[in-house]
DNA sequence: TTTACTGCAAATATTTTGCAATATC
DNA sequence: GATATTGCAAAATATTTGCAGTAAA
């Protein structure tokens, strides 16, 4: 796991990864990768591409997803595949975030655990070598507590006025 | 979540989840969780499926995948979602296995490691109320590998005895 | 008798694939 | 000029849904 922290070693990450595998600098590689280095730390491929259209610089569904994928090997993206929905990816930074996926809003947090990511690169498993692992929490995040508990409360307030 | 021993206490499990619901015994229901309970630990639906198939008693993809999740819900089954494949299901006892997802061959492998449960239902999260997790680690197991350096070494051989 | 449940077929959502046209090397 | 890459449309995969008929309560 590489520690990246700016554009352009991201972009030289790209041009050595095409170069080792001796494949081509298309235009649409560089254009979704400059898309990327603009996006959240964590997306799905629908944001990218709403991101592209609006920034007038479509490409198709199937570059996309090829493009993205090539992210992936060359260490740029790392994919996470947390609900049955489509995939996320989440910009690679040497971290591996613990997911706090909300089951009311569904959206995912990404915490960073030091202690708990030394405690895994140390860690051995029987009959097993690690490459990657993913560490997911389902649960209610606070703002949806909240949200709920109003919900019920004005529920009951408005039973209560109809008696 | 409830320790489950035997097949008498999970049929029980079944009617009591049906008669708080208010939903009806069909055939159908308690068929699927016979099937169940003779599947593996671990399974997915085309298994089930199948499984079904064999023993002569067909349902309707939307009766298998309803009744499915009718048993998460019931606490006998626990969903969990490892890849970009189908859903895999583990039966409910009370464990939340690690699972080790060999990258070759697709298998997985429960792993029971009580340290990390108790570490897991102590800790909180900041903003987040936990309701279940789910550990996945991805690699290579010690069959590939074996397999893997096997298959090296002959296309090794092999090239040499060309020459 | 009421309506929850089943099964069928079609819809949905995400991703992959085959192939002709294009652009990089 | 050779072929890797793109874009389009269609296929593949897994699951959900609408609805008419059936059966549990």
């Amino acid at each position: 796991m590489t520690e990246v922290n700016n554009t352009n070693a991201i972009v030289e990450m790209l041009e050595r990864h095409l170069a080792a595998k001796g494949m081509r600098r298309t235009p649409e590689r560089f254009k979704i990768l400059e898309q990327v280095l603009c996006m959240p730390k964590e997306f799905v491929i629908e944001d990218l591409n709403k991101a592209m259209a609006n920034n007038s610089f479509m490409v198709s569904q199937s570059t996309l997803y090829n493009t993205v994928d090539l992210f992936v090997d060359a260490g740029i993206l790392r994919r996470i595949i947390i609900d049955d929905g489509p995939s996320h990816y989440v910009k690679e930074d040497g971290v591996n975030y613990i997911h706090l996926v909300c089951d009311e809003c569904g959206k995912i947090k990404l915490l960073k655990d030091l202690n708990f990511m030394a405690y895994m690169n140390a860690r051995k498993f029987p009959a097993f070598t690690t490459r990657d692992y993913n560490f997911t929490v389902y649960g209610i995040c606070n703002d949806c507590a909240r949200r709920i508990k109003r919900e019920q409360r004005e529920a009951k307030a408005a039973k209560k006025k109809n008696h």
